[in-house]
DNA sequence: TTCTCTACTAGACACTGTCAAGTATGAATA
DNA sequence: TATTCATACTTGACAGTGTCTAGTAGAGAA
């Protein structure tokens, strides 16, 4: 019945602190809540992760893992690819990408391996806009684009998770059809 | 010593609230401390709310009324300028933005007037796209640029207030200006 | 006077995160 | 073999939380 010694712990309560997150939100994740599904104490999960934001930095350090991982496969496929991958990987790890972007749960510079992970990700795409824009274009230029590109992925794929405007955009008939037009209206910015 | 009674207790926890939601986030709000900040019992702020979600419904709806106020306006100023106002709003309302985009918080189809106020704000932007495509558009397009339109604001208000990543743009000299750049971009991607 | 409504107060309950202290087990060392 | 020691837990307690239930002071209407 107790399943919490044979495969770790620190894997269980990850995996449900994750699928908790995934359904309703970080917010309803509790200590003896993952204690209780992993057949547990209520004090044992403090032995792996010291406290709550604990569990949330680990979930963080993977997700954005996770993440790098997918824009750094898709950037030979482009800038519109890349958009793409970072919307698909929101939909896909829904409950990854919820803890990751609330940093109110866990400052990520106070976990210096998930920002590495974190710097991963953002370090491809900023590659991929200077590579575009050419060698001697300027850093503030390379900025503004990252961050335009950035703030249009990030955009549609919080809408898309929590946005309160999402149900106003069912009436497009497919929503992957949505995300590549707009991964190719983002990436054409670039280059006009 | 006790203001409670003198101006509206209603106001008074609201305002609480929102300061919270501004300084520490939104999961930091609680009934005892709002009651507490008031002057008042515990259980006074439950007569005005019901529970913790009525005081997020209430803020939520008071945010939208606002943002839908100032997109409104901004309006007769063309697509850039609502995009503008859109970023601008959240970083002037942080508290009431935060609380606006999280329906784990309170879900707005259970506040109808709270769901009206953000419809004001959605059609305000969706005429405008409707107006510039012209009236023989294609329904199916318009969602699509109204989508994307949301998504760039919607995306670089998110980075700018709570985003890991902020740091990242913070050589760009004027943050302003990073504002204007990324709403023209997105405003030309209409046209072309 | 009595009745009712509003705007509260007071007490209790189950639940939470976390501190402190104890325990079983396995490996390393003397 | 006996002792030490770290790992991976358990148990118990505490303050703080949201919310249910039950009361109360006061104002206005009948």
């Amino acid at each position: 019945m107790n399943s919490a010694k044979t495969d770790g712990l620190r894997r269980q309560v990850l995996d449900a602190a994750v699928a908790i997150a995934a359904s309703s939100g970080p917010d309803v994740i509790s200590m003896r809540e993952v204690a209780r599904l992993a057949g547990v104490s209520h004090q044992a999960p403090y032995h792996h992760f010291g406290d709550r934001a604990g569990i949330f930095a680990a979930i963080s350090e993977e997700g954005f893992r996770l993440l790098a991982d997918a824009i750094e496969a898709s950037t030979t496929l482009g800038m519109a690819a890349m958009c793409e991958a970072y919307v698909h990987f929101a939909l896909a790890h829904k409950g990854h990408f919820r803890v990751m972007m609330r940093n109110d749960l866990c400052s990520l510079e106070d976990y210096p391996s998930a920002l590495i992970q974190a710097d991963r990700a953002f370090n491809a795409l900023r590659n991929e806009v200077t590579v575009i824009l050419g060698e001697d274009s300027h850093e503030d230029e390379a900025n503004a684009h990252t961050a335009y590109m950035w703030s249009v992925a990030h955009g549609l794929a919080t809408l898309l998770l929590d946005g309160p405007l999402l149900k106003k955009l069912g009436s497009v008939a497919d929503i992957n059809a949505l995300i590549r037009n707009v991964a190719r209206k983002a990436s054409s910015s670039i280059t006009v």
